[in-house]
DNA sequence: ACATTATTTAAGCATTTGCTTAAATACTTA
DNA sequence: TAAGTATTTAAGCAAATGCTTAAATAATGT
């Protein structure tokens, strides 16, 4: 409760009652911060857009289509499977990566509007 | 068109198809990335978080709920304003800071799923 | 003009990030 | 078993991040 805004119209209540929201809602904004730190990088977010739109793929594949080296994709591929937002498969030598669809429901969202091209200048 | 994945499956149609597709997109990838590599702090996730809640904010009250040092939040104001995702008013020595709406409306989707707590485990 | 409050800016530094190159695993096929 | 392909892992390093402390701006009240 060390609430120092000393401006007239600061109501101290106000703030507080956020403190405790926040407080009470820790857990959510840590999850969500993993997802969004992993999403918050271009090559990881065009990992997760293929992987929206094309149901699987292996690191071979995103290597070629991103124009990437495969050791830079795969680290790539670890942190978001290490996060638990992909899951893999093997055939043979093939690893099969794709979405872990309740982890990553909120960014339906993203997607559709990467797709729209919503220009908001 | 350089498709070195040689696997018996890979569709090099396929893999050409989202080459092209995120090449069209790329504008919004690096918008989309702007946004969520804003959002995936938990500070800055945090203050978006408020803002949305609060309509405005100034830095003394996030300071305040968050418990962190003036500087440090002013930083992180710094770098969401400067990516256009918040805007400032003045009130005599008080600035107050709220959402850019057009500019930050897929993380309603973020603050929902925030605010349900949705366990997925 | 001076002191106080709100906020930003700058410099410094430890930590994290994201690539590169090189080496290790895993599976397949000859 | 040896050789080849797919993938991961590790080490190294430059760049980015996020705090801290200290100093600079901006506006207010005396």
């Amino acid at each position: 409760m060390e609430i120092t805004c000393t401006r007239a119209q600061a109501d101290h209540q106000q703030l507080l009652n956020c403190k405790n929201t926040l407080e009470r809602m820790d857990d959510n904004f840590q999850d969500m911060t993993k997802l969004l730190s992993i999403a918050g990088s271009e090559v990881r977010l065009k990992i997760l857009f293929l992987l929206n739109m094309e149901d699987e793929l292996c690191p071979c594949d995103i290597t070629d289509i991103l124009e990437m080296s495969v050791p830079a994709i795969s680290q790539h591929i670890r942190k978001i499977k290490d996060a638990g937002f992909i899951s893999s498969r093997r055939d043979g030598q093939t690893l099969y990566y794709s979405l872990v669809k309740d982890k990553t429901a909120v960014l339906d969202a993203v997607f559709t509007t990467i797709k729209m091209g919503k220009k908001t200048a």
